[in-house]
DNA sequence: TAACTACCAGAGCGCCGCTCTCGTTTCGAT
DNA sequence: ATCGAAACGAGAGCGGCGCTCTGGTAGTTA
């Protein structure tokens, strides 16, 4: 019952969001629309912020599993299938759901800090990206083009957590590659999203593939 | 008298913005640190937006002049210096002013859409980066590694206006990687400002180092 | 039956962006 | 010097916001 109440509250929350994006989103329209005062939210949800953290975990977590399912689809030992697939999952999730996104990955709302629940499912998406990259090492398939820089000795430790919980025996040299080529994927996808391409970039499907290709390449995937 | 005034109230709304954000920007509270009622203020800005319009192209030329005064400083032959203080006058710049970075290259403020006037300053600091790798290019410096792809030939008419107005004489396999390079560079920025980075990267200064020098790898500079 | 709980409605507080009116000041043209 | 227009700031007010507090009601447990 509250349960239900909860998730239905966050649904008619989501179209708002969806909507208006989330500065435009007003509590009391939320329970206009639901056919309740205002007051009646907090019985659900202590505050706006509450309610924004719960859409943040529900759009990482969408993102993540629309980027697990394209990964799945994918035959396990093709690589460079599985890097295209999850990055375009990546984007089309983004340009369907672009309030959403802006939320995830764009400016932080201000006075709001983001509490630890969120970053469990934040990490999901970058894991399956990681994944791919892991199995092409370990089969052996992953060479990284030569005459780029190794990352600084202060990465050493950074690159062991990282190693330890989704890439396992990769070089530090490529997990760096990987956080690069993670935050530059997911800044080409902003660039789109925000406008930043506006009277520059027409056919942006095409630059993003070819973005997508060259971050492949970069990390060590065929070209 | 009246220009004095405008300016004096961007510069208290640039305060404001610097503590709260954009979002938190209220115009009262402004208003009121000025000694005026708030309806004063529509004297000079007929909205809300127009105030932050006119701090967007602040932003934009705040930057851009940070990036030119960088890139000025160093010899013009040395291309690879050029682009190692370019990027990180643009990280400086960020991490100094991060609520307007945010206005800048973050979500766009929900119901704001950008006007004509803020398109032209908001190429300045890509303009610079360009210049550098363009005259990379025009002294034969430029050495783009191969085994990356070329781009769609859907981009050939996006690249002749970019090389028409900023990057004479570059091919488009170049300019499409400046392109990528340029978000990728901005991406990076913003996952570090909006806290993406945190309890994953430590030394962010030296990541973001080689990240700027993978990506003018990538383009064709020395490594 | 009585106590307790979960729930929602309503009023209200202080904030916001924005509009409108009204008295004052400033200033250029006559 | 005078007059009229324009610019200006103060104040009140509108509707909306997040959020709190108080009460009343329905359902459940003892």
């Amino acid at each position: 019952m509250r349960a239900e109440l909860m998730g239905e509250i966050t649904d008619v929350v989501r179209r708002h969001l969806a909507r208006d994006g989330a500065a435009g989103l007003s509590l009391r329209a939320v329970a206009r629309e639901m056919g309740m005062v205002s007051s009646a939210i907090y019985r659900y949800y202590p505050s706006r912020d509450d309610l924004l953290t719960a859409l943040i975990i529900d759009g990482y977590n969408a993102v993540g599993e629309a980027v697990e399912r394209a990964d799945a689809a994918c035959p396990r030992d093709d690589h460079l299938a599985r890097w295209f697939a999850t990055g375009h999952a990546i984007r089309d999730w983004a340009l369907a759901h672009p309030h959403e996104y802006a939320l995830l990955y764009g400016s932080p709302v201000p006075g709001y800090r983001a509490p630890e629940d969120t970053i469990a499912p934040a990490t999901r998406t970058a894991v399956v990206l990681c994944g791919v990259i892991g199995d092409a090492c370990q089969t052996g398939t992953l060479d990284p083009p030569s005459g780029f820089p190794p990352p600084a000795e202060s990465f050493a430790p950074d690159a062991a957590l990282i190693r330890e919980q989704v890439m396992p025996d990769l070089p530090d040299a490529v997990i760096a590659r990987m956080v690069t080529a993670w935050a530059s994927l997911l800044g080409n996808v902003s660039f789109e999203l925000f406008g930043q391409f506006n009277n520059v970039i027409t056919d942006r499907a095409a630059l993003f593939d070819h973005t997508l290709r060259s971050l492949g390449r970069y990390v060590g995937l065929p070209a």
